[in-house]
DNA sequence: ATATAAAATTGTAATTATTACAATTCCGTA
DNA sequence: TACGGAATTGTAATAATTACAATTTTATAT
């Protein structure tokens, strides 16, 4: 299916900027923040302005075609791939990865919400992740230089 | 066991403000950001200043006396409450309650993390919760007025 | 009690992410 | 081809957070 098609599912007229975008997010499978996209699409996207990518990232998220992560404090992250799975985020870099090997059980939601209406939810882990740890571990080797 | 010996098993030096924070912290158990936190505390503490409730929040969450939570895309929001629990933020009205009735699979670390270390996991669910569920629910009974 | 040094607190200014909004451009339809 | 609504843009405003230097507090040695 083209992105063209994928946005019309979602019930987003698709525009040039809308379609730049979303291709973008299909395809690095990143998770991009808002800054990011901006700047990864602007060279060859001269018109581009910062407040359509705020403002697209946002229609993706209200129509479902992307889901908003808030595991980093500073900034919010996208994720077109819109699957329920778990995140993590290195402290160390900052990047964040797909866990899809998390087992599923805290996807369904709980019977007792108190009455609330849940109709999202997302797992968070951070810590340190392969590459920084494994950096970490080599200054430790070679201590004083 | 006082605040006072509580920052201290926490290897926090109990100075008079952080012992003022972490008081607020513990008897109001909600879940507020720094500017709530400095404003609700202000009047009583004419000096505070807002620099030191986030210098002290943020020191709380290093020692592992307070979590931080980033289920509030705007701002983070700050739990005494540190064994694991789920949290719920209302996009109606944008309070964050706790949830410790979801079953408590999520908690355990994954088997296979990819080579990440993880130190921190955290479960957020979203909607709409019941207080501002029954508000909608009043007003689509009486639609024109 | 007093001097001293380190740590904590404060106030201000800077930074960063995000939103508001008015002006302009784009695009489908008459 | 003109029109009108939606999309995009640029700028300015807002809001959260951090940087940093100056001041105050606190603990300790004299």
């Amino acid at each position: 299916m083209s992105t063209y098609e994928y946005l019309l599912t979602h019930e987003i007229k698709p525009s040039q900027q809308r379609i730049c975008l979303m291709e973008f997010l299909l395809k690095h499978r990143i998770h991009p923040t808002a800054e990011e996209v901006y700047s990864r699409l602007s060279p060859s996207m001269p018109t581009l302005s910062k407040t359509t990518v705020y403002n697209t990232l946002k229609l993706f998220v209200q129509k479902g075609a992307a889901q908003m992560l808030t595991i980093d404090e500073r900034n919010a992250c996208f994720d077109a791939d819109i699957t329920k799975h778990a995140h993590f985020l290195c402290k160390e870099c900052g990047k964040v990865y797909d866990l899809h090997e998390v087992p599923s059980h805290w996807q369904q939601l709980p019977e007792d919400t108190l009455g609330h209406l849940i109709d999202e939810v997302q797992l968070y882990y951070r810590g340190t992740c392969r590459k920084c740890a494994e950096k970490q571990a080599k200054k430790k080797l070679k201590p004083t230089k």
